[in-house]
DNA sequence: CTGAAAGCGCTTACAG
DNA sequence: CTGAAAGCGCTTACAG
């Protein structure tokens, strides 16, 4: 049995190759190729064109063993199934400009052991920065050991207040989503939430108990409902609410899943929406928020902007920029399950 | 204004700083720390000792330079937002092992343009392949150009059938639903799905179809009700079968939000899920299946494991192993929509 | 067992 | 305006 030779592999072509093609140095062809240094125009053209004929795709790797810039940046998300995280990532990709930096794409899964391996998996290949992307608003702890590069952690805050941090303004979206039902004519309004050890959940409750304190309103049911971030729990919620309260004219979600249940159990006892009640939500969930019956008012956090910025940011301090933290409103998305009452 | 002294940048220690620590030359580090060709252990254990002292993790770059392989991958989607996309990415990224491979992740948006672009960062980076996720299961044209490195087309084959695909059988997918819909003892079935526009609205109606007439059985209304993928248009439709064919006796939704809008129709007429109708859903949307009233029966494609499936068939390609495509159904995740009438 | 040397593909002073 | 040479950080034959 003899062994086959070895079909010869593709091999880009290199910057020699073009320059042969060319008849000039590498040296010449490099400059030609980056615009760079003095060079006649008809030798550039010439080089251009051969690198054109050879496809020639300069060598990123070569180039950043040289600049020690490499072009890359990596992105550690702990929950690449969950939805915050997407638009974050998105808006990175979009701050990344159009292929200047490319993306390097790691899920942990809320993972510490794995997170280290892919902290480490990235700095050996030298990535320029750091984007840290968390699944809930709880601050959480900086990347273990010495990051030689910039860092930036959006959603989650990082722990130490002297990392950049990128994150949702949660007492505001509370306070916002109150003002919105307040300027629809509700006077009685409740709060149904998610889990309370979530710092969102106790974020927004607090915003919208401060909105309701500034306006001399009491929360209906004296306290926000926690329980948790699903369709059931809107459900019961909405149900004690309505046997307790009939009074209620209108429902802060802590989520567009416990919106959607609670519009459900309206509808089984006979309450209109909007006319009779309101109901707004959180987070703006397109698949949730804008084909419900009636469509869905919800807070939206702008997440892509978010990720925008941190791009932004970690872009701005791998040129050597100080770092800031910053925190950002999130808007009203307004649909018919809360038009102002005639 | 004098010019600030410049902060001298951090600078990540290479072999040489290990080497020299460790009071040897930078080829026996080399080999100690790759635990490559002949070392004294005493010696090895001196190296390693030096590199973990200085946090010494190798520079990728250099490494590919030499190697050619830079164990980097590619991953261009065309709609990361798309819910299609991200178990796949998950299973891909899983397929790569514990970090030995990095994902460069890069979003084309559906636009030609873009997407050219990306595959030219790409491959100037020199990743080993390339895996392309589509959002739709219409044959899409190869990627354009020559590419020098194995390609891997998952969920949206290539439109040459030379190219690696890795899709999901939808008629198959249709097949199980309606035998499923049988199992339980349903006789009078209607599908109600998206726009025939989608090669998966067509291949999921056409295993429909076919699972009917082998059952001996038609189909209610006589052909599908294409129409739109979301809850919208599973209420109207829902309306017209259930007026013009009050015997209808299950439903099988081309997609799990069609399904939900189906369930609020069928509770306003007052039929009972699952006594009196079954329901039953597809792509196994956890959001949307999973808590709904009653909790939706569901055709999950196992994205994940397409996106598996496609990295390891990447890694082998890249390996040298010949190109083959593959096609994987769908299963029933059960849940009490369809619960078999007693 | 260890190390000097060449070289991966590129860029950047520095001569000419 | 052009090119020879050095060097980025590493690995791999090849001597010793």
């Amino acid at each position: 049995m003899t062994t086959e030779p070895e079909v010869p592999a593709y091999r880009p072509p290199t910057l020699t190759d073009v320059a042969k093609l060319a008849g000039v140095s590498v040296a010449t062809a490099s400059k030609a190729i980056n615009g760079r240094g003095e060079v006649r125009s008809s030798t550039r053209v010439r080089v251009l064109e051969a690198a054109e004929l050879l496809s020639f795709a300069p060598n990123a790797l070569a180039r950043g063993l040289l600049s020690g810039r490499t072009g890359t940046v990596g992105l550690l998300t702990s929950d690449l199934e969950g939805r915050f995280s997407i638009p974050i990532l998105m808006g990175a990709e979009d701050a990344s400009g159009a292929g200047q930096v490319s993306v390097f794409l790691c899920d942990a899964r809320g993972d510490a052991i794995r997170e280290k391996h892919h902290v480490q998996a990235l700095l050996s290949r030298r990535v320029d920065g750091l984007i840290v992307v968390g699944s809930r608003t709880d601050p959480r702890p900086p990347l273990a050991g010495t990051i030689p590069v910039p860092v930036v952690y959006v959603y989650a805050p990082s722990a130490d207040p002297a990392d950049i941090s990128i994150t949702v303004d949660n007492v505001g979206g509370g306070r916002l989503a109150i003002e919105h039902l307040l300027a629809c004519g509700r006077r009685a309004i409740a709060h149904i939430t998610g889990e309370a050890g979530f710092q969102a959940a106790r974020d927004r409750a607090e915003g919208a108990a401060a909105a309701l304190a500034a306006a001399g309103l009491p929360m209906v049911g004296d306290r926000p409902y926690f329980g948790s971030w699903d369709e059931s729990w809107g459900r019961a919620a909405a149900h004690m609410v309505i046997e307790q309260h009939p009074e209620v004219d209108a429902i802060f979600c802590g989520s567009d899943q416990i919106a959607r249940g609670v519009l459900e159990t309206l509808r089984d006892f006979g309450r209109d929406v909007p006319r009779s009640i309101s109901v707004i939500g959180f987070d703006n969930w397109e698949a949730i928020a804008a084909d419900s019956r009636p469509r869905l008012t919800s807070i939206d956090m702008n997440l892509k902007h978010l990720g925008e910025v941190a791009g932004q940011r970690l872009f701005a301090a791998i040129d050597g920029a100080a770092p800031s933290s910053e925190e950002f409103p999130g808007r009203v998305v307004m649909r018919e399950s809360t038009l102002p009452v005639g």
